[in-house]
DNA sequence: CTGTTAGCGCCTTCAC
DNA sequence: GTGAAGGCGCTAACAG
């Protein structure tokens, strides 16, 4: 199984090859070379006062040379942490359309991460598995040091053993509080607010909703602050004017068009999802109703493709991208600071005003 | 430094607690508690043959109760293999465009990584430690199995080492071989052809290129095909016709005006990207100009958005799922089956034609 | 079929 | 300041 049979010849020098494959040196190579014990080497490498200067210089030289790169499962084996965190995205394979509001967050906790030195690991999970194996089972199997959760259902069982997860884990989007778990979200009530009281300045009195499914904990938030903000101004709050549709530009396009076929017909409509308008957008065009003129349309996330489109899509922008720095940030409060969950964050979305409104 | 210390107490039964911590079970643990030795532990739930079937039971049925699970780290120690890949991504962080591209190759190699029981890591590299450390040397101290680079820069330091590498690799875009490297990619000449073909064939006769950056692979290749796809039909190939910008929407915006001001005006504009398209689309619309009543417009990858906005961007198709999934399956040819590196995979592009021609 | 014996490469008390 | 010894949790010969 194993590459390299055991090299039989512990000839001195830098062993550096055996046939045609270049073997790693060890910290014992680089001991013996800098005639030195294991311990002066590994104190020497990673920084320990208790070296001499000279020894340490002698270790350093010696290690270059030879190429040297400690082990990391070794050093985890024995220090019980591996410097990973597990990145779990429910469903990432089927539930794409997330993604481009994902992958900003990505980007947020790979670099955040990158500052202190850790390494992201994409946990390759499914439906299936995720039903069997308690999520940390996955994180502590490969003795991760803790863990981002992100698209999680409200239904999914996950959810219940999260709360007394044992490992560090911050979820993103869903408040979840525990010992060791903490979050990270928009004020989703307050940017539906911000989304609704800017259409009702413009006159409108008719507004719409399409919003995401009822497993996604945002699209209740949204739903709130829609209607608070209805209820402000002394709205009526209309059933009719909601539409459940799922985030997707399909799901939009759909919930457009059921939404005009009320009447008296919505002059306005607030979409839980850039996606979502995006599509609609693409349909109004297609029929003919002119945006803003004849109906106005608002969106959620402000991914990039929002001030890419003309008309250009007035959404509520939330900051996806200190998103991900803040859930590292919570993260390593508690992996290596040793404290207990601190409190989740909850960021303020802003709106971005663009052409069709 | 370790969030336990050494245990003194080793009672028998499941020591699942001390203090709040939970312990998870070792090998030994089963081992003490089904009255066997942890060699047969090991071999009964690693589905050697070699176990009585009311042991294996037994070993099952204790290591079940004890929630035992073994740790990766310590198996990866003696196997020497991870289950681990690396993924790479140059410049992740600025190079934010490209990933509309990069996601879908993403999930392709996510899901079929899945499928062979790997784990994929993302490697936080930037360019300074980039310039320092040799790439797999970030490899090798996680002891991962094999790397799969992407978005890699012709002058990137990695393209020389590369060849040399001792770790089986599979690049995406550019055409490296070696005895552990491979590569899958698009036929860009063949998807340049494509699109200026089709332009040619609606009667096109001045067609403008909008390209990516110098270091691109990818970007030299397309302007090859548009050449032969000139020369193909007798068309002159005109440099003031070209024009070097760099995927993003705001070079393709600028490309387009600079290519709209040559005399005779360039009838049709094809665009390296489908970024670089959009803002182009984006500009084209604030001018007035109608596309493609008076410029014809063709993209290059087929990202989502392409058919989400509108007048819906026709484009050259790059199968980016299916790079992903190749990526996996050409890296497991080198990782699993042990062989050298199998020939590099060129999948061919395909032609989307929607409103912009 | 099962147990004993050695490590994998590293870090870490504990002596010197 | 430095070294010797032990062990992290697991797998893999090699005996029985």
């Amino acid at each position: 199984m194993r590459r390299l049979p055991a090299a039989p010849e512990a000839g001195s020098g830098p062993r550096l090859r055996k046939g045609e494959v270049e073997v790693p040196a060890t910290i014992r190579d680089v001991a013996k070379a800098a005639g030195v014990s294991v311990t002066t080497v590994s104190r020497a490498l990673n920084g320990y006062p208790d070296v001499a200067e000279d020894t340490r210089q002698r270790v350093v030289k010696v290690a270059t040379q030879l190429h040297y790169r400690p082990n990391i499962v070794a050093r985890s084996l024995v220090t019980r942490h591996t410097q990973t965190i597990g990145f779990l995205v429910s469903e990432i394979s089927r539930a794409r359309i997330w993604h481009y509001f994902m992958l900003q967050v990505l980007y947020g906790i790979q670099d955040r991460l990158g500052e202190y030195g850790y390494d992201l690991i994409l946990l390759n999970t499914n439906p299936t598995r995720q039903r069997e194996i308690p999520y940390f089972d996955f994180c502590l199997g490969r003795q991760l040091d803790g863990a981002i959760v992100f698209n999680l259902r409200t239904d999914d069982p996950y959810v219940q053993q999260l709360t007394a997860s044992p490992l560090p884990t911050v979820v993103v989007d869903i408040p979840l509080v525990g010992t060791q778990v903490s979050y990270v979200r928009s004020d989703n009530v307050y940017g539906a607010r911000l989304a609704v009281e800017h259409l009702v300045a413009l006159g409108h009195r008719r507004i719409g909703l399409v919003n995401g499914h009822a497993q996604a904990q945002v699209s209740h938030e949204r739903l709130q602050g829609y209607r608070q903000a209805l209820e402000e101004v002394g709205l009526p709050f209309a059933p009719e004017l909601v539409y459940e549709a799922d985030f997707t530009p399909e799901g939009g396009r759909k919930g457009a068009r059921a939404l005009l076929e009320r009447s008296p017909r919505p002059t306005a409509l607030f979409f839980a999802s850039d996606l979502m308008a995006l599509g609609a957008l693409r349909y109004l065009q297609e029929q003919g109703i002119a945006v803003p003129q004849e109906v106005a349309v608002v969106g959620f996330d402000d991914i990039e493709l929002a001030e890419l489109v003309s008309p250009g899509l007035t959404t509520v922008r939330q900051r996806r991208y200190e998103m991900g720095v803040t859930a590292v940030d919570l993260l390593m409060d508690m992996v290596a600071q040793g404290h207990s969950a601190p409190a989740g964050r909850t960021l303020p979305p802003e709106l971005v005003v663009r052409e069709t409104t």
